[in-house]
RNA sequence: GGAGGGAUGCCCGAGUGGCUAAAGGGGGCGGACUGUAAAUCCGCUGGCGUACGCCUACGUUGGUUCGAAUCCAACUCCCUCCA
């Protein structure tokens, strides 16, 4: 473990792998959960109904809250989602609807269910939903009560709200509540459950610390923020965008082979970085595959994409991933075991289906016209040879061991079986 | 309430009547080179069973015109100054 003079257990690890940005106190927080198990939440928005890698750090927080006997909470903005985040966006979010908001709750229990332990115990996980107490909020009550604490003044200095207003965006007065809300949550979870740390990414310091200032004027307690790093690659791209957009850590969203791909892809810079917030392996460990040179760093981006699967896929899948990758990769198999399949239906194979359309079914590219520009790029192959003409009908004729292989560029590839569900 | 400025494709940003599916950049994708990396270079980058063509697109709705992102009117939203 890395010396960096902290006592607890959790903060000495969080920092030595790099969770931590700012700390509105990091001796307090230190000494506090040297003394005792606490309990921390991070706020997710139901925007989607899976999280992403976007959010991976945030879970991996949690994740080692529990590690260390903390109890780590995760509200889902049900009520806040209603209302939008305006930190650093363009312009207003589109309101989502109630259903919308509903089937998104549950995709993301799922998604935090692979990574935490839930339960009542002191460092088991909960999952909290704000609109259980922001929707019964009534008006001229929370002015009152929590309204008069906000200075216009100070959150006009946010750099959210700052950026926002020079730019020629602007502001509604429902965004503007947003943060007023948030903090409102951070002391409704001390009340209800003695929450007394909330986590976020570094865009949220300026919502984090009003929810610390309002608990301490209205009741007079300390609580206290820590925010993680926001992650770009060390090219300075941003984190999680794959071909097809984000890296989902849903199975439905993205098959693991290709969430297995994405580790794999890592930049050289960033291996060190990554295998420190996105898997478990001992320090030691990491910095040990951090050093491999040249070619040989490969090894390490492997030891990366198998950790990391497996803790959002499970082990087995993720050395399933890896075997997938090793034999299309490595060997140069047509069809290799355990890459995504895309059933087709018989009628349809006996019928023969255009290449072109097929690569867009199989979600390899997004649209017909894609799939015929990626022929045309020649980035377009079907068993491993290149395809030439982008109408080429393809059938059983086609098939290699049950299954034809097509593949996008050298890294996309996808089964096409036969199959009855299709 | 008054005066002025603005709204363009994923993002930024040119474009003031036809040659504009709309310059340029970013991002993304593909190719070359490599190590399934980075950097660099090259190509592609609205949809549709392709080429031809059709459809959709320059805040919204109408209008002028053979023809409109470009002109006119009303509306919506944003910015700046005055009150």
């Amino acid at each position: 473990m890395v010396e960096n003079g902290f006592k607890s257990s959790f903060m000495r690890e969080a920092a030595a792998r790099g969770f931590i940005f700012q700390c509105t106190d990091a001796d307090a927080l230190d000494a506090l959960m040297a003394e005792k198990s606490v309990a921390a939440y991070i706020g997710f928005d139901p925007t989607a109904d899976s999280l992403h890698v976007g959010s991976l750090i945030q879970i991996m927080m949690l994740r080692l809250l529990q590690k260390h006997g903390h109890r780590p909470i995760a509200l889902v903005g049900g009520g806040t989602a209603r209302i939008g985040d305006p930190s650093f966006r363009e312009e207003a979010r589109r309101l989502m609807t109630e259903d919308i908001i509903q089937t998104n709750l549950a995709g993301i229990e799922g998604c935090l269910r692979q990574f935490l332990t839930f339960g009542s115990g002191a460092s088991e996980a909960a999952l909290v939903n704000n609109a259980d107490w922001l929707d019964k909020l009534a008006y001229i009550d929370l002015l009152r009560d929590v309204g008069v604490h906000f200075s216009i003044n100070r959150m006009l200095a946010f750099d959210s709200v700052k950026n926002r207003l020079e730019r020629e965006q602007g502001l509604t007065f429902l965004e503007f509540n947003y943060s007023i809300l948030q903090s409102y949550d951070f002391r409704e979870l001390n009340r209800r459950m003695n929450v007394v740390l909330q986590l976020g990414g570094s865009d949220q310091w300026g919502n984090i610390i009003s929810g610390v200032e309002l608990v301490r004027r209205t009741d007079q307690k300390s609580v206290m923020g820590l925010t993680t790093p926001l992650l770009t690659t060390s090219s300075g791209a941003k984190m999680g965008k794959t071909a097809n957009g984000a890296v989902w850590l849903s199975e439905k969203r993205l098959p693991v082979f290709d969430y297995w791909q994405f580790w794999r892809n890592t930049e050289d810079a960033d291996v060190g970085r990554f295998l420190r917030l996105f898997t478990e392996l001992p320090l030691e460990e990491c910095a040990r595959l951090e050093a491999l040179q040249g070619a040989e760093i490969n090894e390490a981006k492997k030891v990366l994409a198998t950790e990391a699967t497996a803790l959002c896929h499970g082990r087995n899948a993720a050395l399933a991933a890896a075997e997938a990758a090793r034999q299309t990769f490595e060997e140069g198999r047509v069809a290799a075991a355990d890459l995504p399949v895309h059933e087709v239906a018989e009628a349809d194979m006996a019928a023969g289906i255009p290449v072109f359309r097929l690569f867009a079914e199989a979600g390899l590219v997004k649209t017909n016209g894609e799939a015929r520009r990626l022929v045309r790029g020649g980035g377009a192959r079907l068993n491993n040879d290149v395809i030439q003409d982008e109408n080429k009908l393809i059938t059983q004729q086609d098939m290699v061991d049950g299954a034809i292989k097509l593949s996008a560029g050298k890294k996309h590839h996808v089964l096409v079986k036969v199959g009855v569900s299709a």
